[in-house]
RNA sequence: CGGGGCGUAGUGUAACGGUAGCACGAGUCCUUUGGGAGGAUUUAGUCCGAGUUCAAAUCUCGGCGCCCCGACCA
């Protein structure tokens, strides 16, 4: 892509308004607008890297067996209603301007809600496919924006009103197949966050409004975290302060080690729901003695959009963004520099469109800055900014040494020039 | 939902109750290309509504919006 032809623009300021890392960053690099509190548009760098989070997610859900699908973000009244959860102040109703349920008061009803979960449009698919021991296991996710009215968003993306999510859930015939897959997908969640480049901390927790057993977190130590988590300096094992009677200082129940406490990001949890959903609406199944049976079911939940931000909050700085090259926008941005001597400036046109157009050719993606009519230092400063992975800059300077100038996003110099001769060599480094 | 702060041009900021100003951006022209260039010229603003006043960005009330703390929260 080039940037003279991207339709955002990367803000000189930090917006003012803002507090929060992720929100400065993300605002300033034009990846997001805001258009009112927590609910924000992902602009075409932001819409990139959201992209590759969801590629990543997508593989390993796919590689624990997880069939994707989409469903309605309208989710009818009779789906809530059935497990109670209608009544719970927690969504958006959604009431039409001429409702037919218009009550005798003359007020509109909500035939539906903007869908904060899915737990009840799933189980209603389910049971119409599930009949035998023979139709389980079987796992499905979506990913799909969820609409939850918070009573104070916060924290830039960290905590929407309306944010993209990755909901995964499970059906099985009995409480150990389901707790084999929920180890199954604690593992595939670990590797999401590690290919983020995050740490995530398996932590214990509550169920919320979804389960009253215990269910885990995958958390991200950062100071602007809204939960504190219980955690052991030696094993890792973590409890969520909501729950734990942990106090820091204690030993840890697992290994003896000692338990301290910090501020943590919840980016996933995962829920053993049991039967919950399946007895409140009829979901069962015949097993081999000829037995009904009500379906054991799992759910398990990854807010993307916060990931996303969680990524920015935590992998930045001073200048910019440092994205981790598995979800960077673009592989690499390549500038142009001119230098004092007009006698070079053709050739550094010719060699960097070259150099742009035989690494798209390769499949390097690359964010290129030909603006004629922008200053080094406003250009330099765009790339730290937007942090993609590899900066390549073509320039007098450049032009007879080598290919062009590489520096990592993450260090402060450059490679030596000798070693970029031509687009193989560099190919070879970036991969 | 309780508490606090704030709302001036696209962005960032000034203005005692008395001419809405500055910088960046954007447009045009010229000069400029290794860390957010220079000159000339143009452009664009007081969140909405009511009130007090000769006069309101400024004071009062109401609304809306944003940020922060708390409560709540997969």
């Amino acid at each position: 892509m080039r940037f003279s032809g991207l339709f955002t623009k990367t803000l000189r300021e930090i917006p003012a308004e803002e507090t929060a890392k992720n929100a400065q960053l993300l605002l300033r690099g034009g990846f997001v607008f805001k258009n009112s509190a927590g609910v924000y548009s992902f602009l075409p760098l932001g819409w990139r890297v959201m992209s590759k989070v969801i590629k990543i997610i997508r593989e390993e859900m796919n590689a624990i067996g997880g069939q994707e699908m989409f469903m309605p973000a309208l989710v009818e009244k009779k789906y809530l209603e059935a497990t109670n959860r209608w009544n719970l102040d927690v969504g958006f109703d959604v009431v039409t301007k001429k409702n037919p349920d218009a009550d005798s008061t003359g007020s509109r009803q909500a035939g539906f809600a903007l869908g904060w979960t899915h737990e009840e449009v799933l189980t209603a698919i389910a049971s119409k496919y599930v009949s035998s021991y023979k139709d389980l296991p079987f796992a499905a996710y979506q990913l799909q924006t969820k609409f939850r009215n918070e009573a104070r968003a916060k924290s830039g993306l960290l905590r929407g009103r309306e944010f993209m999510m990755k909901d995964l859930y499970s059906f099985h015939a009995d409480e150990k197949d389901l707790f084999d897959y929920y180890e199954k997908v604690k593992e595939a969640y670990m590797k999401i966050f590690e290919r983020c480049h995050l740490r995530a901390i398996y932590t214990v927790a509550g169920g919320g409004a979804f389960t009253i057993s215990n269910t885990h977190e995958f958390q991200i130590l950062s100071d602007v975290g809204e939960d504190t988590i219980l955690i052991c300096s030696q094993c890792e094992y973590a409890e969520n302060s909501e729950i734990t009677k942990l106090k820091e200082k204690d030993e840890c129940p697992k290994c003896g080690g000692g338990m301290f406490e910090a501020k943590a990001i919840e980016a996933g949890n995962i829920f053993p729901l049991g039967t919950k959903y399946s007895e409140a609406m009829d979901l069962k199944f015949v097993d081999e003695k000829g037995e009904k049976k009500y379906v054991v079911m799992g759910s398990y939940g990854i807010g993307v959009s916060r990931l996303m931000a969680v990524i920015a909050e935590i992998h930045n700085d001073e200048k910019g963004i440092i994205w981790p090259e598995n979800v960077a926008p673009f592989n690499a941005h390549l500038i142009t520099l001119f230098g004092k001597d007009n006698d070079f400036q053709e050739d550094v046109k010719k060699k960097a469109e070259k150099l742009y157009e035989d690494l798209n050719k390769n499949g390097i993606e690359v964010l290129f800055d030909d603006r004629k009519d922008k200053s080094p230092g406003e250009k330099l400063a765009d790339a730290d900014l937007i942090g993609c992975p590899y900066r390549l800059i073509v320039s007098p300077n450049t032009i007879s040494a080598a290919l062009c100038e590489v520096k990592k996003r993450a260090n402060k110099k450059p490679e030596k020039l000798s070693d970029f001769q031509n687009v193989e060599q560099l190919i070879k480094y970036m991969k």
